[in-house]
DNA sequence: TGCCAATACCTAGAACCACGATGTATCGTC
DNA sequence: GACGATACATCGTGGTTCTAGGTATTGGCA
C-alpha cells in the first residue's frame, strides 16, 4: 500500500507528463490532446483515447486539473486547465524524468572511459 | 499475445536496456550488475535483485545471454555474456529508447512559440 | 564462539499502468 | 443513409516492475 519508495515504478507516468506539459500552454480537451501528442511527436508516440481519458480523470480527481464543459458545433467538449497543484505536479514529474533519463543516457553513451576494463 | 503494435508498453524495458548495455563491456554476474547500476547512476536508479535476476533469466531463455558458473572464493558466481542475439536486442532497444526520449524531450522543451492552427 | 554484515543466488505475490476493444452520440459528406 | 471524423467513456487484459522474503557462504569483530 505504501506509495512506492524507490524508483517511481520506473518510467511510468510519461503520458501524465506529456498531458500536463501540453496543458501548460493553455486549456485543451481530450480528443485534442490525443492528436496533439501524435502530431507533435511525428507519431513516435501515439497514445490512444483509452490512455488519455483515464489520466485526465485521475488528474482532475487529484485537483491537478479543472474541467469545463463547452458545447462547440453541437458537440460537447470538456476543456481541461492546469491548477497550481497541477503545475507543481508537472515540475516534479519533469524533474524526475530529467534525472532518470540523464542517468540512463550516461550509461548508454559511456565508452568505458575512466576505470574501464578492456572490452576484449 | 500479440507483441504490441504501437508504443512498446511505453518506457518499459529500461532495466533490460541497462543490463544489456553493461554486459556489452564484458561479462558480469547478477550481484555485480545490481551494484554497478546503483553506483554508476549515483543511486538515481537502484534496481533490486528481484528485478535484475528475473531479467537475466528471461534474457538467457531468449538466447540473448549465455551463462557460465564460476566458483570464486568459495562462492558461486554466474557470469553472463552477450550473444549476437543479445547484441541486436540491445541495438533495437537503444534505438527505440532514443526515439521516444527525444520525442518527449522535444515536447518538454518547446516554448509556446509558433505553431499550427488552434483547432477551431 | 557467536553474531552480523556483505556477498551471491533465487522466487512468489502484488501493484500498477498502459493498451486494445468496445460502446455511445453527433456532425458532415457522398 | 452509410460512413468517417469528432468527442466522450469504461472494461478487461497483459506485461513489468516492485517489495518482501528465502537460502547459503564468507569474513570481521566483539
Amino acid at each position: 500500500m505504501a506509495p512506492r519508495e524507490t524508483n517511481p515504478n520506473f518510467m511510468n507516468g510519461v503520458p501524465e507528463l506529456l498531458i500536463l506539459r501540453l496543458l501548460q500552454h493553455g486549456e485543451m480537451y481530450g480528443y485534442e490532446l490525443v492528436q496533439a501528442i501524435r502530431d507533435r511527436t511525428g507519431s513516435s508516440i501515439a497514445l490512444g483515447e483509452g490512455v488519455v481519458y483515464p489520466v485526465l480523470h485521475n488528474l482532475e480527481r487529484d485537483g491537478a486539473l479543472t474541467a469545463q464543459r463547452k458545447p462547440v458545433n453541437g458537440r460537447s467538449r470538456i476543456y481541461y486547465s492546469l491548477t497550481p497543484t497541477g503545475s507543481r505536479r508537472l515540475s516534479d514529474l519533469a524533474a524526475t524524468w530529467t534525472t532518470l533519463t540523464s542517468a540512463i543516457q550516461t550509461l548508454l553513451t559511456e565508452t568505458g572511459a575512466p576505470h574501464a576494463q578492456p572490452v576484449l
